[in-house]
DNA sequence: GGTTGAAGTGCGATAAAATGCACTTTGTGG
DNA sequence: CCACAAAGTGCATTTTATCGCACTTCAACC
């Protein structure tokens, strides 16, 4: 997933993303595992904490 | 929110889209109310019914 | 005023997410 | 090989989302 790759990019822990973004590890790593169907408060905490936002698209076609 | 939005634009109800998109009507009501923290699969399902798709963006600054 | 369709809301039941804990695996450096 | 840190995983528990149902509100129309 994206998500490792920005983590690792940025040269932390997944304890440390867990904490700064303020889910469980263990949610983090279900995550990271893409072993889940997160909830959005969740997903904004994580990407929030990596630097990201979401946003909607037109689906092409 | 912009659901309600998108869904009137396209002239049908919330019946005709929690049906469409295959999420309870309930389930619908509380998203357009935005009393809810849905799960990633639920607003994917919304959001393809109204011909949109996620995606990520850096957060500015 | 009465009827109908769409939408809003509260509640209880159930399915599923989120968490904590214990343990295993994997890599890295001594 | 050993020790340590990071990551992966299974399980029990707690918390929360999802859903169905009943009821209310509101507007449009006859």
């Amino acid at each position: 997933m994206a998500i490792r790759k920005r983590r690792t990019l940025l040269g932390i822990t997944q304890r440390d993303l867990s904490e700064v973004a303020g889910v469980s590890l263990r949610s983090l790593k279900a995550l990271e595992a893409g072993d889940a169907n997160p909830s959005l408060g969740q997903m904004i905490k994580v990407f929030d904490a990596l630097g990201w936002k979401m946003a909607l698209e037109e689906r092409g076609k």
